[in-house]
DNA sequence: AGACGAAATGAACACGTGTGCGCATCGCAT
DNA sequence: ATGCGATGCGCACACGTGTTCATTTCGTCT
C-alpha cells in the first residue's frame, strides 16, 4: 500500500545525470547554475514522477525546518478552536506550519503523558518555537519553563509560565471588574462558579479578581465548583444556589447559559432576581435569552502577539517580553444592566 | 539565544567512547548489548546534558516517524475542536503525534493556498497518515484524490473526496428526517437556511436531503443563505422571513440560535409561530430557551474510525473502506414536538 | 599458558538533501 | 595549437540516527 517516495536520486538516475544537479535545479537560489534544457527536463521529469522534496532531511541538514509547536491542554472549547485558527493563519502567513500536541484531560496526571513530555517531543520533532497553554498548575509550569528556557523561544498564552515570556490574559482585572459592576447595582449575595480558585492559575486567575472585589467591599466570597465544558453542570447548580444569592459569576458563557436555562426552568427570573455574568464571548452568547453579560477575549490579539515574539526571538533581534492583555466587559441582558 | 541541541556525539565525546555505543544504551531493544555500568553512565550523562533525540533524524533512516497528518477547512467552530479533540487524543493513544494544517478562509482560492497544497506540504514532512476535511468542492475534491491516492492512506470526514475511502456523515439523511419530521407535524412552507447546497457537498449535502423530502411532498424547497460561523446572520434573516415561512431548517445550531432571537426580537413566538432546527448540538443547545431541536454528529465514532482506517491500510491488514455514519435526530422545544 | 566462545565496543554504511570544491567542456582570442 | 575565462556538472562531505559487520576484550575451561 505505501510505497516508496520518489527522491531526486530517482530523477537523477532516471536522466543519467547526478543527483546534485537535480537538487540545484530544484532550489530555485542556485537553479542559474543548471543548463537550460538540463533545468527544464528535470523540473518536467520532477512533475511526471510526482516528486515531493523531503523536508525531514532538508531540515536535518540546515537545522531549521519551518515548523511551529503547540502544547494545549484543549481544544474542545470554542475558545480554544478560535485561538488555534488565528494562530495557524498567522503561521501560515510568515511560512510556517504548526505541530500541535494537546492532552487529553486537563486533570489527567499519567506520568508519561504530562505536558512536559509532550514538549519535549515536539522539540525532539525539530519545532523553532512553541506556544504553550498551560493548565495553571505552578509546578508543571516550573517543570515546563525549565525544560524550554535557553533551548526554544516560547510564547505561553493565558497563564504565565514561569518567568518565561508570554501573553497572559489579565482574568484577575476582568473578573474584579465585573463583579464590581455587580457590586454597584446593589448585589451583595454573589457567588463565583468555577474551578479550583487558589491553586490554579496564579495571580492572575478569575478567583482572585473575584476575591478581591469582594474583599474590597467587605462582602464574604463563596464559590461551587463547575466544569467550564459541560453546560449541564451549570445548569445543576442554578437549584442548589437558587435563593442563596443574587448574582452569579460564571467561569464560561458554556456555564453561565446552563445556569440561566436552570434558573428558568425555577421560574427565577434573570435577571431581575438573579443576575448572571459569563465569560468568552462564545458567537452565541450575543444572541441567547437573556443576551450574556461577559468578558470578550482578544483572541487574534494574543496570536499575533505570540507569533511576532516567536519569530522576534528567532531572529535575535527582539528580545522577549511579557504582554498583559485585557478583557473587555460588555454588558447585555443578563446582568440587569442593559 | 537558539542553543545547538546535543546529539549521541556530544555524550560520546563527553564519556569518550563511540557513539554507537550511546545510540545502542539509548535504544531500548538493544540496550542489553551493553554493559551495565556503560549503559548507567550514558543514560545519567543523558539527563545530565537534557539529551533530545532528534524525531527527524530517526524518521529519515526508518522512514517511519509516527506523524499524521490533519487538513482541514476550519477549526474555530465548536464541532471542528471536538472532532480534533478526539483525533489528538486517539492518535497520541496509538503513539501517534499530528501535524495540523488549516486553510484560512474556506471561501479563499488563492492558487498557492489551496488545499491541495498543504496535504502534499504535510506529505513532504512524512506524514504517515492524512485526515482531511475537504470544503466539498467537487473540482478540488478530485485533486486532492489525485494527490493522494497511492502514497498515503487517508480518510475523509464529514464530505466524501473521490473515491477515496472516508468516514462520511451523511447529512442527506438528516435533513430529510428533519424535513419529514417538520411536514409531519404539518408544516407546508419550510425554508432552508445554509450555504449553496447544489455545487457542495455532493449527493450527501444537507440542502439535497432538505430537497427531496419537499419533493417527496410536493411541496417548493426555498433556501437563504447563511454564513455557519456568524449568528448574527441568521439574527438578521429574521426579519426577511418572519411571514413568509413556518418552519426555518438551519445547517448549523449558531444560525438557529441567531434567528429564535431574531423571530423573539420581532415578537413572534418559537415554536408556536415559527418552528426552527439546528444541526450540530453545540454543548449550549439544550439549554437555550427554546431548547434546540437538532441533529446530534457521531464526532467521536468520526475520529475512532478514521484512526482505526488510517492504522489499518498502514499496517495493510484491512483494506480501505467507505463508512457511512448517520447523524441522529434530537427532538427538543424549538421545533414545537416536544 | 593457550584456546575459544561470549560479551562489548568501534568502524562504516544508510536515509535524502544542500553545498564547497575540483574537473571537464566549450567558446574565443592569441 | 595553446591559453584562458566562463559555464556546467560530478564527487564528497555534512546533518543525527539505527544497524550490520568486524574487531577487541573478557572470562572460563583444557
Amino acid at each position: 500500500m505505501k510505497r516508496k517516495p520518489v527522491t531526486i536520486k530517482d530523477i537523477a538516475h532516471r536522466l543519467g545525470i547526478s543527483y546534485s544537479t537535480v537538487s540545484r535545479a530544484l532550489s530555485p537560489h542556485v537553479s542559474h547554475l543548471v543548463k537550460e534544457q538540463t533545468r527544464r527536463d528535470i523540473q518536467q521529469a520532477a512533475e511526471e514522477m510526482n516528486y515531493a522534496p523531503n523536508l525531514m532531511a532538508r531540515t536535518l541538514l540546515k537545522g531549521e525546518g519551518g515548523i511551529l509547536g503547540l502544547s494545549f491542554s484543549q481544544v474542545n472549547l470554542e475558545s480554544f478552536g478560535k485561538l488555534i485558527h488565528h494562530f495557524l493563519r498567522l503561521a501560515g502567513e510568515n511560512g510556517y506550519q504548526v505541530l500541535i500536541a494537546a492532552t487529553v484531560d486537563r486533570l489527567a496526571h499519567s506520568p508519561g503523558d504530562n505536558q512536559v513530555n509532550q514538549i519535549k517531543q515536539l522539540e525532539s520533532r525539530g519545532v523553532e518555537g512553541l506556544l504553550v497553554n498551560a493548565r495553571g498548575d505552578e509546578a508543571e509550569s516550573a517543570r515546563i519553563a525549565g525544560a524550554v528556557k535557553g533551548k526554544l523561544p516560547m510564547a505561553s498564552c493565558y497563564y504565565p509560565v514561569g518567568d518565561m515570556n508570554g501573553v497572559v490574559l489579565d482574568y484577575a482585572y476582568g473578573f474584579f471588574e465585573m463583579t464590581e459592576h455587580l457590586i454597584g447595582l446593589g448585589h451583595e449575595r454573589i457567588c463565583f462558579l468555577g474551578d479550583d480558585w487558589v491553586r490554579t492559575c496564579g495571580s492572575s486567575s478569575m478567583g482572585k479578581g473575584y476575591y478581591k472585589a469582594m474583599r474590597k467591599h467587605g462582602l464574604t466570597p463563596r464559590r461551587a465548583e463547575v466544569d467550564p465544558i459541560r453546560t449541564e453542570s451549570g445548569y445543576r447548580l442554578a437549584k442548589k444556589l437558587r435563593n442563596r444569592f443574587t448574582a452569579l459569576v460564571c467561569c464560561c458563557d458554556n456555564t453561565a447559559i446552563g445556569v440561566c436555562r436552570g434558573l428558568a426552568d425555577l421560574e427565577i427570573n434573570v435577571p431581575e432576581e438573579v443576575a448572571v455574568t459569563g465569560c468568552g464571548d462564545m458567537a452565541i452568547s450575543a444572541y441567547t435569552t437573556p443576551a450574556l453579560t461577559t468578558l470578550i477575549m482578544p483572541y487574534e490579539d494574543i496570536a499575533r502577539i505570540a507569533i511576532e515574539d516567536i519569530l522576534g526571538q528567532l531572529q535575535d533581534s527582539v528580545p522577549p517580553r511579557h504582554h498583559i492583555l485585557k478583557p473587555q466587559m460588555i454588558i447585555r441582558e443578563s446582568c440587569g444592566a442593559g
